[in-house]
DNA sequence: CTAAACCGACCGTGCACTCGGTCGGTATGC
DNA sequence: GCATACCGACCGAGTGCACGGTCGGTTTAG
């Protein structure tokens, strides 16, 4: 097998070995706006193949398979997500969780190929033997373990209100998140999504942020 | 062409007519249950056909094509739903259409394959050249004016505040609404769409409610 | 010489859709 | 009342295509 990055670190790596890395870069890139438009299903290699300048046999020299170009793809909008949203730091808690996906949502819009990328895989990677099914089990829950204890923290240090049903509303917020993401994936130019994020923070703060501070 | 309904009305239909439409409507059932679990492009007329009892050739007697499937498939599910959120008479406005929107979460909560219907077409049709992409504009077009229509009612009442950000108000219910239906179907036991849309609207009205209502 | 990068030819499968038909029931002319 | 014409329901076999993946090779760089 080829493909698996982070093999053989011992020795220095030539140039042909880099030839392969701006290969399956490209690849991945390729793929993400594929994937984005047409949804993992309905993609063919052999258009992530033209699009990368390669032929299918080469993609598939670098990927293994379909699913293994998958899980690059994914691999690199987590690692993406979590450098922007953690950084090299601790993740946000209280107030400051909700504004930083307030951030990653502005910076997403700039990036349309991510949400259409996020809102077609996750969408049919809710059938239970996709090959992104468990990433997206995954990715929701780590989502839902990360706000709540944003919350549980806002709550400690008194900025959160306690009787704040805190299950409710993390996942109200993803649901938020996903929902304006399908529709902006609909039309584009019709709304800001950080615009309408916005307000629905906002009257989170209202209902359950403390007065006092 | 044979399957358009309600031609050549002065004569009796005859047995074998009444079996074309159960079998229409048996593929229908059928295609529901498919496309609701592995949406519309990976699920194959074959598949349906043999749920419906029917040969391929049989089914494609009924619907020309998959595309006609498709479409009879969201004309029924439009006319369940509208009927029930509409009934005969006019449309809840104020906080009742929301309430009402409550009602059908909850009831739909019971059909478990008209949300993942739901979830699975609306993400592929974001696609421009889908065959659902005009229906799932039409459809969120069609919503969003229904509930600005009813926050402006509220507000001519009074039982709204009038300075409620109308619009993004608007798309954040329909975002919570698809967000939750997305994250019950990929898993079902986890939570109560119920509940956490309870959640929402409360935490709407204590924002914008009148309090002197 | 070795190993990675890359390719063309090929294969099996799944799929939407076509074609040519059978069968049973119904209207109609005589 | 019976033959004829017609229609809708339904099927089996087939067709063409797109696609994922395999295999055996050649080129290229160190």
């Amino acid at each position: 097998m080829s493909y698996p990055p982070g093999y053989r670190i011992e020795r220095e790596r030539n140039r042909t070995e880099k030839a392969g890395d701006i290969a399956r870069a490209k690849a991945i890139q390729a793929a993400i706006e594929l994937f984005s438009t047409s949804g993992y299903n309905k993609s063919s290699i052999a258009e992530v193949a033209l699009r990368t300048g390669l032929s299918q046999s080469g993609l598939l020299h670098h990927f293994p398979n379909k699913t293994a170009l998958l899980t690059a793809v994914l691999e690199q909008r987590e690692k993406e997500d979590s450098e922007f949203l953690f950084g090299e730091g601790a993740a946000p808690l209280g107030w400051a969780a909700f504004d930083s996906l307030l951030a990653l949502v502005a910076r997403n819009s700039t990036r349309p190929e991510w949400i259409g990328l996020f809102v077609r895989i996750s969408a049919e990677a809710t059938e239970a033997n996709h090959p992104a099914n468990q990433w997206m089990l995954d990715h929701y829950r780590s989502t839902r373990q990360w706000l709540t204890q944003a919350i549980e923290d806002g709550k400690r240090t008194g900025e959160i209100l306690p009787d704040v049903p805190v299950d409710a509303i993390v996942r109200n917020t993803i649901a938020v998140l996903d929902g304006l993401q399908q529709q902006w994936v609909a039309e584009p130019d019709s709304m800001s999504m950080v615009a309408e994020l916005r307000v629905y923070l906002d009257q989170l703060r209202s209902a359950w942020g403390n007065p006092q501070q």
